[in-house]
DNA sequence: ATAATAAACAAACGTTCGTTAGGGAAATAT
DNA sequence: ATATTTCCCTAACGAACGTTTGTTTATTAT
């Protein structure tokens, strides 16, 4: 072992575990699992990491940073509902496929995390939520979109973009700008031709 | 102990246990936690059940069928696309509340199945995926769909439903038809007014 | 009344779990 | 060269896991 500093460990863990979390769910994921296929002892991940769940907590909180403040971003800008929209949308993606492990992990795996450490997921990701519904109520005034159950519809349409890192694979030939496209012009458009 | 036969502790086996498998997912459940609310001792359990994954597989494929066969009836129907596409939503969400614990078991915890279900059970959703690809495809044919990527739009819309078990409470005021019917306006109309 | 069946129990099986303790080898700092 | 720190090891801890065994209790059928 030459390049690998203790750093280099601890990510190298993380990502594993990011990789294991996603395929087999956290409670399935045990910690000789995880060591084995870094190619050391159960015991030894213990001179990186203080508990198993310490793991999750850095992947879910990681990857509640990066979507909240990608967002935060984009809200400051002075720009209509629609394109704010589309904006968000896109910054979503883009996040959500920058690690689409890590993002598996962050919406499937949160449950596991300790009482205090809920808390905070659940207040931040309802603080998410509540700015998406605040651009669809925003369109409503300005005009643009129909009237509707916003919190609803910002629920249907996370959901439809979450779900994504299930089936998302990075080889596909969609870059985050065209999938985001495609899911914003079906929301914002609809399926139907307009005449 | 008088009104209870071994069918009906059976099922309140399989109930419970899609209560738990939802809240705190199939790996992290165990069988004395689940005795335990029963009111039985762990060992009782296997008068009724054969292991713990039978009860998965009960859960998971009670889903399945009910899924398919609703599709199967409206796939026979000579309708138009959209009208189609309205109804196969609407019978989707139909199944999907009508036991929403059961539903988020089937979409989160199919992965702890074992290979050959495993197996089983991916064709079927497949299929089930294609059916309603199928119903785009041909609405594009008839001119009433744009063009798009019927396999990426199926997957958002059925996702954008398949997530809802995780924050429908049967107490809120929608419908199935309600829900149905603003999701399927959404996808079909957008959210745009339209001019 | 007696036999058969069903449903629960306590006890224990072997295994795996997350984690800790203590020590040794190698790299780094002094 | 020596001391310190880093990283991994073996060994083991107590707890929890799914499940089996053998037995008792209660219900149902004869």
């Amino acid at each position: 072992m030459i390049t690998k500093t203790k750093l280099n460990r601890k990510q190298q863990i993380i990502d594993k575990a990011t990789q294991l979390f996603q395929q087999q769910g956290y409670a399935a994921t045990s910690m000789r699992d995880l060591a084995g296929y870094i190619g050391i002892e159960a015991a030894s991940l213990y001179s990186h990491i203080k508990s198993k769940e310490e793991i999750l907590q850095t992947i879910c909180f990681q990857m509640a940073n990066d979507f909240f403040q990608s967002l935060e971003k984009i809200e400051l800008e002075k720009l209509s509902a629609d394109e704010k929209l589309k904006k968000a949308v896109i910054s979503h993606v883009q996040v959500l496929t920058k690690d689409s492990a890590a993002s598996a992990v962050f919406f499937s795996e949160w449950r596991h995390l300790s009482d205090s450490y809920l808390k905070d997921f659940l207040a931040m990701r309802n603080n998410y939520e509540n700015k998406f519904i605040q651009i669809l109520i925003d369109g409503h005034k300005e005009g643009t979109f129909k009237k509707m159950d916003a919190k609803f519809t910002v629920l249907a349409l996370l959901s439809s973009i979450n779900w994504m890192p299930s089936w998302y694979k990075p080889e596909g030939k969609l870059t985050p700008e065209e999938i985001a496209e495609n899911v914003t012009d079906v929301f914002i458009n609809g399926l139907k031709i307009r005449s």
